[in-house]
DNA sequence: CGGGCTTTTGAGCCAAATCAAAAATAGTGG
DNA sequence: CCACTATTTTTGATTTGGCTCAAAAGCCCG
């Protein structure tokens, strides 16, 4: 339950992220430290919202793993969203009024709490981070899109890749990838969740990208050996993260 | 490529669209009416909007059938939205700057092209229809996750009956459906690119569907027999659109 | 050191793909 | 209105990627 304080970047990691997506003044900066200032330790496999409710705080993962995800009447469950630091978990409720999936930890996280008033008043005064905030959202989507490609369309090998190359890109971009390398505490179970693919054929396929040495995945850390052949082989281009070219 | 008059609601299809998500004043009403003046009618299987382009006009279906689309390596494409009238095609790209995907018409349609200025004026001065916009746009991604769900966990016979609930239930929410019947004239392989099957399977549960007489499809028109068995079948539950309870 | 997760291995099976070709439809131009 | 095409839809046969079931091996943690 330990959160590895170290690789955490200086930076906030919703501000590190904010800023691919526009200008912030020094003033906004400051207001999303503040706003991210109320945090809670969270343990692994932890709902912070559940399908039908309207939560009354928006939360923001500051390190650590979460997804949306629904259960289905089968049992088993589709992750349609990996949260990663600096991703909001729920700033649409104000909106949409009440949750249609739900939202849990993958690992131990530490998950910022903003009072959704704090929000509103940030969208009818601060037009640079609404705008942020908007962006943000936008790039939710974009993702969304491409699992659905990925789903829809790639054998499961280059799904898994795909997926892979997007994570380490998403970390990057808010200061957690050295290197190709990542904390990456997931079990290979989330992993078949997310890509709609059963746990044992997920688990042949990290053997395989293994025996290919495209990866090296152990202990919780993932290490992509060759960043453009696993782009390669999956067919990621990483346009759909709306990203800017450095995420230094 | 004429566009059935007929069916098409007294209403504007965005109007209606946009009720089910906010509150319009009458003054918002009219800027509605005005902004979807600009039309265009467009034959079917028309690139409106080509990826890496940064589009000058923002549309909406007004008529027919659009799709939002990623093109593949290997020739085939994935659908990942169905555009239907009420439908924003490319609200996003002010923010993102550079279109991620494709968007073409699936049938001949009504397109309504605004110019983006309107728009901006809109969400600066008249924060109820921005709300309304903003609220769109969520619901665009509900959609996305229930589709992740859809491709993800669910046996080609649900998935395709999930997709055929969702239409039935979009198009009744802008008042283009009687009684489980719609305008419907898309072609199956325009199913498989959405659903991500072949084009052969697809065909084989279409006539699965018939056969247990849970629809009668044929030249362009759908007709669902038994809306609540197709639904129930297809595990459909239409909280995820955020509709309000009538349609009408 | 024992109990509960994960990961790994093996075997058999099934949903859905592919390939190929025929039948049905929808357009198009004369 | 009718040939002539092109596109869709349908059928059949075959193959395969990925699933299920089941059990063993490895890990983590108290």
């Amino acid at each position: 339950m330990s959160i590895d304080c170290e690789s955490e970047a200086v930076t906030n990691p919703l501000l590190r992220k904010l800023e691919h997506g526009a200008h912030l003044s020094p003033a906004d900066r400051a207001l999303v430290e503040a706003l991210t200032s109320e945090v809670t330790e969270v343990p692994g496999d932890y709902d912070l919202v559940r399908e039908g409710q309207t939560p009354p705080l928006v939360h923001v993962v500051l390190a650590g793993f979460a997804c949306r995800y629904k259960s289905l009447p089968d049992g088993g469950r589709q992750i349609m969203a990996w949260l990663v630091p600096g991703d909001f978990c729920d700033l649409h409720v104000a909106v949409l009024g009440e949750m249609d999936h739900s939202i849990a930890t993958l690992t131990a996280s530490r998950i910022s709490t903003l009072p959704r008033n704090g929000l509103e008043e940030i969208t009818t005064r601060h037009p640079g981070l609404t705008r942020a905030f908007w962006w943000a959202t936008l790039v939710d989507e974009a993702v969304l899109r491409e699992w659905l490609v990925n789903m829809g369309r790639r054998p499961g090998d280059q799904r898994v890749a795909h997926l892979l190359c997007e994570v380490l890109a998403r970390l990057k971009a808010v200061g957690l990838a050295e290197d190709g390398e990542i904390d990456f505490p997931l079990t290979q179970i989330d992993l078949a969740d997310t890509v709609g693919l059963s746990a044992v054929h997920v688990n042949r396929i990290i053997q395989q990208l293994r025996e290919e040495e495209l990866i090296v995945w152990r202990s919780g850390r993932l290490r992509v050996l060759d960043v453009p052949r696993l782009q390669d082989m999956a067919g990621f281009d990483a346009g759909y993260l709306h990203l800017r070219p450095q995420g230094r």
